[in-house]
DNA sequence: TCTGGGGTCCTAGGACCC
DNA sequence: TCTGGGGTCCTAGGACCC
C-alpha cells in the first residue's frame, strides 16, 4: 500500500493563495500573533531552515526568524483544501483510502509497479490541487508510514521486510511511528535503544513495562510489522472537546465557570451536530505552571443540554480553589453506533 | 523561550458483586 | 473469624499522533 503525506501542507495552502510569499520562511500557529501563547502548527521549508518546526512556541519562532511572516490558523481553508486532495486520491482507479489528518492518508492499489503508481499519485494531487507530497510505499501500515519520511520533498521511497533493517535497524527507536520521547526512555531502561534491538527483545520484559498489549506490540512495531490492509471504514467519532489556554493564568472562580459554560457550550453544539447522545464528560485542568489533570464522568445516555452542563460543572467544583489555571477543557464522549469499528490493534491515533 | 488544540487508546487501581 | 478468587465497571492518568 501507499502513504501520502502532502508537503508542508498548512504553509503550502497559505502560499498558493498568497503567491508573493514563495521562498519565504512562513510560520502558521495560534492567531499569528507572537506575543501570543500558541505553538507552530507548521513552518514552510524556508523557516525551518532557521531551526523553526512544529509545536515550538510561536514566541520562540518570531525570534529565530525575524523576518518571518506569521500567519493565523485558518482551520477551514484546510480542511477545504485536504478534501480535495482526498477526492483526488479516492479517484484512482481501484484505491482504498484511509485518512489519518488533514494531510496525510494510506492509499490501497494492487500494481505490479508501486513506484509508478506513487508518481502518478502524486501528479494528479499536483494537477489538481497544485500540492506537492511525498508517497512511501510498503507491505505494512507501518512500514509505508514510515517509508514516507525518506521520500521528503517530494519524492518516493519504498519500505518492506526485504530493506527494514538495513534502512531502519540502527535507528533510534524514535523513529518508528508510536514511539515518543517517553517510550524510548523507557525503553533504554530495558537496554533497548535501536530498532533492531526492539525487535529482537524478550517479550516478557517488555509486557512487564508495558502491559499485555503494549509490550507485545513495542516488538512487532520494531520489526515493521502489523496491518497490512487498509480500511476505508468511515471513522466515528467518540467525543468532542474543547480547550483554551488563557492568556493570563485565571483564579477567580467565577471567570472558570463562566469558561466552563461557554466551552460546554460549543462542544454541546459539536456533539448536537452528530446526533448521538452523550455517555460522558470530562474536564482537563492545567494549573500553572504546567500540571495537567482530567476529571470524568459517566452519565446517564442524554441528549439533554442542561443535564450535561450539570456533569460538567460537578467536576467544576472539583478544581482546586486558589490555584491559578492556565488551561481549561471540556470533553464529552457520544453513545457509539453498534456497527463503529473497534477492537483493532493500537495504534494510539494512527488510523 | 516556556510548552496549542483536537483526537485516540492503554493501564492501574478501587469499588462492588457473587 | 479476618478473609479467596474472579469478574465488571468506573475514574484518573499517561502516552502518542496530526
Amino acid at each position: 500500500m501507499l502513504h501520502v503525506d502532502l508537503d508542508q501542507f498548512i504553509a503550502a495552502v497559505e502560499v498558493l493563495r498568497r503567491p508573493e510569499l514563495a521562498g519565504r520562511p512562513v510560520i502558521v500557529g495560534g492567531r499569528g500573533d507572537p506575543t501570543e501563547r500558541a505553538v507552530v502548527s507548521t513552518a514552510s521549508y524556508e523557516a525551518r531552515e532557521f531551526g523553526v518546526g512544529s509545536g515550538m512556541p510561536l514566541r520562540l519562532a518570531a525570534r529565530k526568524v525575524p523576518d518571518a511572516v506569521i500567519l493565523p490558523v485558518d482551520a477551514p481553508a484546510y480542511t477545504a483544501a485536504s478534501e480535495e486532495v482526498m477526492a483526488t486520491l479516492r479517484a484512482q482507479p481501484g484505491a482504498v483510502v484511509q485518512v489519518l489528518g488533514w494531510d496525510e492518508a494510506f492509499v490501497g492499489v494492487s500494481t505490479s509497479d508501486p513506484e509508478a503508481r506513487a508518481r502518478d499519485l502524486q501528479a494528479a494531487v499536483l494537477e489538481r490541487t497544485r500540492l506537492h507530497c511525498s508517497v512511501g510505499i510498503g507491505d505494512t501500515l507501518v512500514r509505508a508510514k514510515v517509508a514516507t519520511g525518506f521520500g521528503k520533498p517530494r519524492g518516493v521511497f519504498r519500505l518492506t521486510a526485504e530493506n527494514w533493517f538495513e534502512v531502519m535497524g540502527d535507528r533510534p527507536t524514535r523513529d518508528l511511528w508510536g514511539v515518543g520521547s517517553k517510550i524510548s526512555r523507557r525503553l533504554e531502561g530495558l537496554g533497548i535503544r535501536t530498532v533492531t534491538q526492539l525487535a529482537h527483545a524478550d517479550e516478557a520484559p517488555l509486557m512487564a513495562e508495558f502491559g499485555p498489549r503494549m509490550g507485545p506490540w513495542y516488538r512487532q512495531l520494531g520489526r515493521g510489522e502489523g496491518a497490512s490492509v487498509v480500511d476505508d471504514t468511515p471513522w466515528v467519532a467518540r467525543g468532542h472537546g474543547r480547550e483554551t489556554t488563557f492568556q493570563q493564568n485565571v483564579a477567580d472562580p467565577a471567570e472558570i465557570e463562566h469558561a466552563a459554560r461557554t466551552l460546554a457550550a460549543q462542544v454541546l453544539d459539536d456533539v448536537a451536530a452528530e446526533g448521538r447522545p452523550v455517555v460522558g464528560v470530562g474536564l482537563k485542568v492545567r494549573y500553572a505552571p504546567f500540571t495537567t489533570k482530567t476529571f470524568t464522568r459517566k452519565v446517564p445516555v442524554t441528549s439533554d443540554r442542561d443535564v450535561v452542563v450539570a456533569a460538567i460543572l460537578a467536576l467544576v467544583a472539583k478544581i482546586e480553589p486558589d490555584r491559578p489555571l492556565r488551561l481549561l477543557g471540556v470533553r464529552a464522549e457520544m453513545q457509539m453506533p453498534d456497527d463503529a469499528r473497534e477492537g483493532h490493534t493500537p495504534t494510539r491515533g494512527g488510523w
